[in-house]
This record gives structure tokens, C-alpha cells and sequence, in this order.
DNA sequence: TTCTTTCTACCAAGTAGTAGGTAGATTTTG
DNA sequence: CAAAATCTACCTACTACTTGGTAGAAAGAA
């Protein structure tokens, strides 16, 4: 027995995650689900739908994981660094992250679908937050950093390194910008991993 | 006297970063150059031409901006912060990079223009590397950062935060992050902007 | 004239989406 | 129980439209 409504999300979400929403067609993915094409409009009626379903699949994968994260982390430095490891399979994969990359087709979206992306986004930046106020309440994150911008810059940090480095140094390039950033938030002389490779 | 060939150059960046490569069409460049549509095959006779003389264009102009950041700014972290508000114009025009948004269509773009856009970023990385270890050898970056890493972390941050503050908060929400980014560079005690807003 | 630029008028292939039907499982009803 | 009705999942065949690209004529400029 074959769940074809799962196959299709999981298909449709590599095809949009290596060559955008404009980049992939109902033809493409029929393809790779080996069904006709008329039969996706059976499991989603557009592709809005579709892109839909594919966002709140992936942000239900992202909430299990934060919370996995909290439940395994000990402390603030450690969770950030989880945090950047979830990122590291869409670099090893030469996937970009859903969400940005329906994000940069911006304008040419369904108003609806902008929203789930803006609400992932504010998701994580809470949520990196919550982590940030905690570590400088425990002394693991350096009493300078501010939560708020913090937890923006480092979303944005994984984000574009994610989508840079798949194109340049691979898994490497995006440790060492991982790396950098935890060190950039982490106590002075407190280096978390000790790579001294330049 | 109207240059057509720069209008087009003009129009198809804003087409481009505002929806991606794949979401935008001769037809609606030569609507907004109000030109027909197999005019344009003229001045380029490929889709993927187009793209290769607006990425040349591009990194052109970044080009003349980064050696005027040499000249017009005497320290490593100021002249990071200039280089972070070249990103800046991007969100107030709700306009995303044009190599991030080339860069996330990745496998559906010809080749060469794959090339094109990681010279582009490892030209701008090995900017940034030499910014920062000049830095270092003054005084004004953090010793304990290393050039390599960093530079690459400088651009992926505001690639990052271009995606992102696009949709969400806007060019406050960048600005945030660009300070928080100079702020992790410069020594400790040391904050070169006194936003004290969070 | 000759070269450049723009035009009209196409084309073949691809786009999302629809119409209408079929086989088989499930549910409802007498 | 068995017959009838409904539902699920998929199909073939199609529509209306858009895509990048071409051929060749017409208009402008040197």
C-alpha cells in the first residue's frame, strides 16, 4: 500500500526546494510520483493548495524539532548550535530551506502562502529568543547580546548560509559559518568547538 | 533618445528580484519596457543571455561600491557596516539580491550562469576576509575572530536578513541585525552604534 | 545605401486546470 | 444478508493560455 497524498508532498517538496515554485510544474511531479497528472488536482485541487500543504508539513517537522532540541540541550549555546545542525541536511542534500526559497518568489505568490512563510519565520525568531534571554540569565551567552536582534540575525545567518553555501563550500562552508556564529554569542574566550583551522 | 538596452537591463533586474528568474517572462519585460516582445530577442537573443549580462552588470556595480567603501571608510567595522547598507536599498525597495535569488533556482538555471553568481559571492567573501584581518592587525575587529570564517558568516547574515526582513520587519528589522553583525566584530565593550532599543 | 532597431505574425512546447469516465472499495438501506 | 448508492483514486482527453524563440517585413538612422 502506497500513501500517494505523502508521496506527493514529499516529492513536490524536493522539486520546490531545488528549483523554486515558478521551477517545478504538476507535469514534473507527476513524474516523479508516477501518476498522471490530472490525478494531483484529485489530492490538491491547486497548486496554491499544494504549496500550502507542503509549508505546513514543514513547519510541523520544524516544531517537533525545536521541541526535541529543548528536551536535549542542555544549555543556549548548544541548542543554537542544534538549531544550525537542522539546516546542515538541506546543504548536504543541495536543498535550499522551503521557506526561503518561496520567500524570495515573493511577489509572485499567493498573498495566503506569504503569511505561513512570515509566521515560520516569526516562529523561530520567538523561539531563538526564548533561548538567547535564557542563556544570558544562566551565563552561557554573553550579557551584551541582545535577545530580540539575536534571534533575528541568527535565522538570518543559517538562512543565507544554507542558500550560499550550497552553491560554494558545501556542508564545510556552512560548519564554519555555524561555527562562527556560536562563537560570536558565546562567552569571550569560550570557544565551543575547537577547530583552529585558521 | 531612449537606451532600450539599458531600460531592459533596468527592468529585468526588478522583474528578477522581485519574483525570481523563473518567475518572470519576456512578456511582462516588454510590457514594462512598452516594447514588443520579439524586440527583446534582439538586444538578447536568449532568456539565459539576459541573465548573464544582468549578473555582469550587477557585480559591476558592486565592484565600484566596495573599492568606494575602501576609500570613503578608514575602519574595518565601519566599513562593514557600509557594506551591509548596500543590502540595505534592497529592502526598502522590497527587492531581494539578485545573485540569492539566481542562486535558489539553482538546478533549473543553465550552468554558467551557476558560475557566474559564485564568483560573485567569492569575490565578495574574499573582500570581506581582507577588510577583516586588516581589521584585526588595527585593533578594531575582535582578535579572537578569524577572517576566513567570518567573512563568510558577513555575507550569508545579510543575504539572510535580505530574504527574511523583506517579509517580515522591514528595514528596521535589517538594521537590527546589521548592528547586532558589527556588534559580535567589534572588541567587547566597544558598540558602535547606541541603539539601546532591545 | 546599409545597418540597426522595431514591428507583425507566427510556432511548438509547456502551463495549470477541467470534463467526464472507470474500477473498486465503503457505506447505506431495504 | 444483498442491492443500491456513494466515495476514493485514478485515468484519458481536452481546454485556454503562456512560454521562449523565429521569420521576415517595415521603419529609422548613418
Amino acid at each position: 500500500m502506497r500513501d500517494t497524498r505523502t508521496e506527493l508532498l514529499l516529492q513536490a517538496e524536493i522539486l520546490v526546494r531545488r528549483g523554486g515554485y515558478a521551477g517545478f510544474s504538476y507535469a514534473d511531479l507527476a513524474e516523479a510520483v508516477q501518476i498522471r497528472k490530472a490525478s494531483i488536482h484529485h489530492h490538491f485541487r491547486t497548486k496554491a493548495d499544494l504549496a500550502h500543504a507542503l509549508v505546513a508539513a514543514y513547519d510541523a517537522r520544524y516544531d517537533a524539532a525545536l521541541a526535541g532540541i529543548l528536551a536535549g540541550e542542555p544549555d543556549a549555546i548548544s541548542r543554537i548550535a542544534a538549531y544550525g545542525r537542522l539546516y546542515l541536511g538541506g546543504v548536504e542534500a543541495g536543498l535550499g530551506c522551503l521557506c526561503a526559497v518561496l520567500a524570495i518568489e515573493g511577489e509572485a505568490l499567493p498573498e495566503s502562502l506569504r503569511a505561513d512563510i512570515a509566521r515560520f519565520f516569526e516562529k523561530h525568531i520567538a523561539w531563538l529568543e526564548a533561548v538567547l534571554a535564557d542563556g544570558i540569565a544562566s551565563g552561557c551567552v554573553r550579557p551584551s547580546v541582545k535577545p530580540a536582534a539575536s534571534a533575528r540575525m541568527v535565522v538570518a545567518t543559517l538562512e543565507g548560509a544554507l542558500l550560499m553555501e550550497r552553491l560554494l563550500a558545501g556542508p564545510m562552508g556552512f560548519r564554519g559559518t555555524l561555527d562562527a556564529l556560536c562563537a560570536g554569542l558565546a562567552p569571550a574566550g569560550l570557544s565551543s568547538r575547537g577547530d583552529d583551522t585558521i
